[in-house]
DNA sequence: AACTTTTGTCAAATATTTGTAAAATTTGCA
DNA sequence: TGCAAATTTTACAAATATTTGACAAAAGTT
C-alpha cells in the first residue's frame, strides 16, 4: 500500500515515512504542494496524509483539489492539523478527508487510524463489472462482452473502454483521454486517440455509437436512461 | 438501505441477512419467490440478492420479472449461483443482473459486492451544473438541456452560453466575450460575436430571449426573480 | 422625418475537426 | 532473430463549424 505524506517539517515527515515503512507501507514524503502535484500526475497512492498548514498552497486548497477530481476523489486523505484546533471543530468543517490526526500525534495513533481508514475505504474490493446495456467489462478477467458475446480488445481499447464505462456521460478532451490510458501528455497533430477509438467503436458494433463525439473537445460514453 | 435476500437454503439466507445486518444494511430473508412477489407489493428494497436455482419459481423467471416492470426495473440485483456453473454461461443467461456470486462465497465477498453495486447504482459524483429556470448545462458532460430536453451546441455557442451563465445579469462588451471565448483580441469588424449569438438564441428556443442585447456594449443574460 | 449608428440575418466562402484507410513503426513473444 | 499483432503516423476525404461581407432592420440622434 502506497502512502504519501505532505509535510513542510522536515522532521516530522521523516518519522512518518520512515514510521509507515517499517509498518508493511511504501511511503513516500513531499515538502509541498507542488511536489506532491507533480508527482500525482503519473502515479496514485492508496492514502494520504495531509498536513493542513503548508507553505504556499494550503492543505485544505489540496484537499478540495483531490476531491474534485474523478480520478483522485476516491483516494482517502487523513489530515494533519495544528495543535490548536479541536478535533470537533475540525470535523465539523467537513472539508471531505476521512479522519483527522491532531498534532502532535504519536506514530502508534498515526498507523492505527491509517490502518482503519484503508479497512474502511479499501475493503479489499475491486470494482470488478462495468456495465452499460449489454457491454460488459470484467476487470477481474480483463474481458469484455458485447450481448453475451466475448470480443477481443487490446490494451489501449480496454483502457479507453474501462476509462469511459467508469464515468458514463462524462466527456473527455482527448487530454484527458491520453493522460489517463497513456499516461503521458497529448501531442496534438496526430490522430492515435481518434484511431484507438475507431476500432473500438468497431469491435463495439451497435454499442459502439454509445462513444459520441464532442466535437472540439473529444469523446463521451452516452449512456440512456 | 433495504436488501432483501430471496434464498431456499435456510442457513445460508440466515447468515446472509445476518451479515448484512451487522453492516449497517437492514436485510430481510425470503425462502421463496411467492414471498417475496408479496412482499414487493408494498415495499421496494434498494438492492436483491437473488438466488437463480429457487423450488417452484426459478430466479432467472423472477430477474425477468424484475427487469420487466418499470417499477422495479431500476433495483439493482446480484445473483447467486450455484458452484458448478462457469462464469461464461452464468453471463450468458445475463438478463440485466448486476453482478454475480458464486457458491460458496464468502460474507465478506457478499458485502463488498453489495457495496461495490450500491456504489455503481447510485453514482455519487458531484455533477458541476450550471442552470437558469429550465436551462442546464452539465460542465462535465458538456451538455445542455432546456426543459428536460438535449440541445446540441457547438463548442463557441458552449462557451458563450457557460460564460453568461457563470455570470448572470453581467453584461460582456463584445470585446470581452472574444477574448474569453476565442482567447484572442477581437479585431476586426465583423458580426462574427453576433452570429453565435444569434444561433444561440435559436438553439435555446424560448430561453434565447434570456440573452439581451446591450445597444452599443455587447449581451447580457437576463435572469429573472 | 431624415440621418446615423448599431444590431440582426443570411448564404457563401473558408477553416477546422474528425473519420478512414493504409503504410510505417514498435512491441511482445516463440 | 523474425513473425504477428498492436500501435502510431501520415495523408486525404468527409463532415461540420466558423467567419465574412452585404444588406435589412431596429434603435438612437438631431
Amino acid at each position: 500500500m502506497k502512502i504519501w505524506c505532505v509535510e513542510d517539517d522536515e522532521s516530522i515527515r521523516d518519522i512518518e515515512v520512515y514510521t509507515l515503512n517499517s509498518t508493511d507501507f511504501e511511503a513516500t514524503g513531499f515538502s509541498d504542494a507542488a511536489a506532491f502535484r507533480d508527482a500525482l500526475a503519473t502515479d496514485k497512492p492508496d492514502l494520504i496524509i495531509l498536513d493542513i498548514m503548508l507553505p504556499g498552497e494550503d492543505g485544505v486548497e489540496l484537499l478540495k483539489f483531490l476531491k474534485d477530481s474523478p480520478d483522485t476523489c476516491r483516494i482517502p486523505v487523513i489530515m494533519a492539523t495544528a495543535k490548536g484546533m479541536e478535533y470537533d471543530k475540525i470535523q465539523s468543517l467537513d472539508l471531505g478527508a476521512d479522519d483527522y490526526l491532531v498534532k502532535p500525534f504519536g506514530m502508534m495513533e498515526m498507523v492505527s487510524r491509517v490502518k482503519a481508514v484503508l479497512r474502511r475505504c479499501n475493503p479489499t474490493e475491486v470494482e470488478h463489472l462495468l456495465k452499460a446495456g449489454g457491454l460488459v467489462v470484467n476487470l477481474d478477467e480483463r474481458t469484455v462482452t458485447v450481448d453475451r458475446e466475448r470480443i477481443q480488445l487490446t490494451l489501449k481499447e480496454f483502457e479507453l473502454l474501462r476509462l469511459f464505462l467508469s464515468h458514463p456521460g462524462i466527456a473527455f478532451t482527448r487530454d484527458q483521454l491520453f493522460n489517463d490510458v497513456w499516461g503521458a501528455d497529448y501531442i496534438s497533430e496526430t490522430r492515435t486517440v481518434d484511431m484507438h477509438i475507431r476500432t473500438l467503436r468497431v469491435k463495439l458494433g451497435d454499442y459502439g455509437k454509445m462513444i459520441e463525439t464532442v466535437r472540439g473537445v473529444g469523446y463521451r460514453l452516452e449512456v440512456q436512461a
